[in-house]
DNA sequence: CCATATAGTCCTCCAAGCCCC
DNA sequence: CGGGGCTTGGAGGACTATATG
């Protein structure tokens, strides 16, 4: 069992012989003209479904371009048209759960809308990575173009380069450069923060300690802002957020000092990795979950539901959020009028927070 | 603190007012010879870094492109040039960390060689979108294509398809169809298990029970067989391998399974979340590891090193199958002949597999 | 109603032109 | 006067749009 050769049986190689294939020059649309008879106008407009062709005059086109294996250049279509089917995203260049499924959820939704994504990774400096890519894609003539989370730094070299197509920032951004182009679509973190921490508060927490991401994130600012609310509408004390990085890594780091400085009754860390790395550092040291803390993570990335405990999280439809950026852009490029959307984040309890 | 509009002190505003630029037609080479004094060709000169331009000209050049906000209309370039600086990327449309890395280092390695890359995921069922996906990629004139890590039934598309572009598959596929363009990089899946499966013998266990993913995708067949070619050179017994799916959930399924049927003394997990599932669900019932199970998964997700306990697994070199797989295609590019490649597959030893 | 011819998109390649010594 | 370095003009390239038969 060869794994591919004869499924199709002798297609390909038919159409390779019948059509002489010098391998040289792809067919093009005069070529089927030619073999079909008609002019290349006729072929064009069978390719792109326009009503007036007959249809037996259609029926000798398209065996033409069966039998040439003809396939429409969007370069030159792009040429003329001005549209190139194309739209750039801009990610961060991790593996972490959130950017990868949202990315995931914007290459649905652009499929679905007939374009093709192009990508590129913001890397560290941020500012020379963002403006690379950002002309890169401008040079391929992208119709617009979507950022996904980005920090202080994407922000303000997208702004910069004042990009002659629309914009939309998925991320929690709360100040968006004033131009006309740039808009953006968010999942609710302030909400979600909100109520992860009344969650611990209400589950018999006096106090509920921040875990934070980086602060030049907006994702990770929004849920700091999302804790400081819920802790000041509860009228419990608040203590000073630690901020770390987003890995498992750095919430081990933190549980250590945790651990030699003196544990709270409850802590929310600002994603699942950091609430791992945390539960890590307190199991060397007896310090039991939800029995001693109290924790919650933000995310709900896939291994969540089997920590050790299961964790408390809060869970982000990241697909929602692609497809609520395609809208958006859909609609600039339309030129209708475009409006920030927010969607919803969801607490999913297990059994990190609760206790008994 | 506005977070941006003020970064670039009065810039883009000088070039929109000086350029009168209309917003209808973005400028192109005519006009920036026009403004320059000079003939397109000259323009282009400067543009591609050609050797024989007068620095005065070219000074004169940049300052009119600058002041216009120029930019190369890519699609014209390639129209002419046939060679768009796109490669097309199919993955599987899901977060695992290892399509993901993969994709991560492949575009690190294509911007590096002046790629852009342009995306398509793979959805159930897999033929059709594989299709669609490789007849857009091919449609925008990609000059190449990776598929990271398929199916047979991926593999068997592209071979149907058969793409006038080289096509790199990132897989251990043994057995490529019998075409030209198609060659194979991948990590020494077999190698990795292999060494796993030793780990956990030379541990003391008499027997490895392999917790296999789906046999469809060519690294669980490697990994499959690596289990079993250890299994048989050590000469212990080779119990049926239980095949599942990738996800911790799956693991965790299979985990209660065999609390219930009775636990080997050792398992090799097909992945770090089925992994993950399998001391769950173990967790639940008492069962410790490694005091009662020797446990080891495969990929080194980032926080495999903070599961209970830090979990043994097989890191793979996910950068440099990325770097290897744009080698490939870059040498198929040039006429090169090219050649498979394998990379070294890492056996990364925590507590889970380590009695005492 | 259907099909054709012609113009136009923006760029790169090729052949030829200019100038200066 | 002929040859190098610099520049120019014109011919495609594959397609769509706009008249025109």
């Amino acid at each position: 069992m060869t794994a591919a050769g004869e499924g199709a049986p002798g297609r390909p190689t038919d159409t390779e012989a019948a059509a002489g294939r010098t391998s040289a020059r792809p067919p093009s649309m005069a070529d089927v003209a030619q073999l079909a008879g008609v002019s290349h106008q006729t072929v064009s407009r069978v390719v792109n479904d326009h009503p007036s062709v007959l249809p037996a005059t259609r029926e000798r086109v398209l065996a033409a371009i069966a039998r040439l294996g003809y396939r429409r250049n969007d370069a030159a279509r792009a040429l003329v048209t001005r549209r190139s089917g194309v739209l750039g995203v801009l990610t961060p260049g991790g593996t972490a759960y959130g950017p990868t499924s949202t990315f995931l959820a914007l290459e649905d939704a652009a499929r679905e809308a007939g374009y093709v994504l192009v990508v590129g990774t913001l890397r560290l400096p941020h500012e020379d990575s963002t403006a690379a890519a950002l002309n890169r894609f401008l040079g391929l003539g992208v119709e617009g173009i979507a950022v996904i989370a980005p920090t202080e730094q994407v922000l303000r070299v997208v702004g910069e380069i004042d990009a002659p197509v629309p914009v939309v920032m998925l991320s929690s951004a709360t100040r968006l450069p004033d131009r006309r182009l740039v808009g953006g679509v968010a999942v609710a973190q302030r909400e979600g923060a909100a109520a992860a921490t009344r969650h611990l508060l209400a589950g018999g927490a006096s106090e509920v300690l921040h875990v934070a991401g980086p602060q030049d994130w907006f994702d990770a600012q929004e849920r700091v802002r999302g804790w400081r609310e819920a802790c000041q509408a509860a009228g419990v004390s608040v203590p000073a957020p630690v901020e770390t990085g987003w890995s498992a890594r750095d919430g081990y780091q933190v549980g250590l000092r945790l651990v030699r400085e003196g544990l709270p009754p409850a802590v929310f860390a600002a994603n699942d990795q950091l609430a791992l790395g945390l539960m890590h550092a307190w199991r060397e040291h007896g310090v039991r979950v939800p029995d001693d803390v109290l924790l919650v993570g933000f995310d709900d990335e896939p291994g969540a539901a089997h920590y050790a405990p299961p964790l408390t999280t809060v869970r982000q439809d990241f697909a929602g959020l692609g497809a609520a950026a395609m809208r958006y852009l859909a609609e600039a490029l339309e030129g209708r009028p475009t409006r920030r959307r927010a969607l919803a984040a969801e607490l999913v309890v297990r059994s990190s927070s609760v206790r008994g």
